[in-house]
DNA sequence: GTTTCTAAAACGGTATACCGTATGAGTAGC
DNA sequence: GCTACTCATACGGTATACCGTTTTAGAAAC
């Protein structure tokens, strides 16, 4: 893997896992000399990152773990509401042809252990309606917001302990229902059932938990 | 200007006008050579240019100026479909505080004299919107679609000649109301107003000049 | 103890250099 | 003529080096 992709995938891992707390300023030869790569692939790690929503830069050009705070969510969830429920409607009519990818998303799901399996499944369930739209621009949009999403997510995570059951239960069920409308192909339905689903999980993250992020 | 900044700019007008054809090579060295700088800079603008849809890397890292076809055309609409009628619904309660920037564009609308004029404040009424919208995210993403956007138009204005005149007219007249809608407070009405204003828009462009673009 | 000044260290922006790989023109073989 | 091979060249990825600016810590003045 080239060095600037490698360089890309750990101080992403490090800032979802929170060994890099927001706010920690990420000079690029510090962390050249940490990774054991020279600046440049640093250097375009960081744009590529900026670009995901992890990192920030600030006047001076200097590179920051990005904070996160509620309007930083809402924002995201606005988005969620603005992309998604298009991408249902567009994929639609195109699920009918293979939803293999989808049945083997919620069997897991069925199966998962584990919030983060769980939350990282959800994620892949919706990025697999967003691939199945075939709107590449769609897609891309969406994946940019992805990090920035697993990132409040994991925060989310570290700071309360979820139930793992009804989670699993719920989100199973609600899973099912899209696909089958997916199926059915009656793209206004799909497209509204989609946006009441993520309405749905945004008011049921528990209040305690959408507050006091700085 | 930092170099990266106006090397950016610098290609992104030269591929803008058609100084570059589609499919065009951007070599590194050469670009670097011919704006007189080095390869660092040419290389992140290169990267830059890529996020705005106007370049193209290869399978082996190689930039190209962008192709567009037909579906590309499918899919920015869809998108502007997808993104602007949420942003006029949230802007829609905070346009009465400041609607100046809006009134003046359209003002300058109909002072304008050329396609090209007409296009640009076209495009920057609706950024406008985009940003009183007060989501910055939600701004970002159809920033990023922008100047793709620019580069269709460009390549349409280059192969056809558009009467000025009624173009102008309705671009005012659809333009202004907007605003009255927006003004009122009534998210449900802009939001629909603008998904048929694009819809508008985009039917209306000639099915001769959608068409044969590769 | 607080603020202001100052100088050293840190940092980012850019240029240059090196290396391995991909490309493509030319050549050999058919 | 057409295809397959070969090798010089072009190109991208990365490391290193240099320079001007920003930060910051420490001293000095209050």
């Amino acid at each position: 893997m080239p060095r600037t992709e490698s360089a890309t995938a750990r101080l992403r891992q490090e800032i979802l896992r929170g060994e890099l707390a927001p706010g920690d300023l990420l000079a690029e030869s510090a962390v050249a000399v940490r990774l054991g790569v020279s600046r440049v692939p640093v250097r375009e790690a960081l744009f590529a990152l900026e670009r995901e929503g992890l990192v920030i830069f600030g006047p001076t050009g200097r590179a920051f773990v990005r904070e996160l705070t509620h309007a930083d969510f809402e924002e995201l969830f606005t988005l969620r509401l603005t992309l998604e429920p298009m991408a249902a409607r567009l994929a639609s009519p195109r699920v009918r042809a293979d939803a293999s990818a989808l049945e083997a998303n919620i069997t897991a799901t069925g199966r998962a252990k584990t919030i983060e399996e769980i939350t990282r499944l959800d994620l892949e369930f919706h990025e697999l309606i967003l691939r199945a739209s075939g709107n590449a621009r769609l897609l891309k949009l969406w994946l940019s917001l992805r990090s920035e999403l697993e990132l409040w997510l994991s925060r989310l995570h570290r700071q309360h302990q979820w139930k793992t059951r009804g989670t699993r239960e719920e989100t199973v069920v609600a899973h099912r229902k899209l696909l089958s409308v997916l199926r059915k192909d009656s793209p206004a339905t799909a497209e509204r059932l989609l946006r009441d689903h993520i309405n749905g999980w945004k008011s049921w993250l528990p209040a305690s938990a959408r507050e006091g992020q700085r």
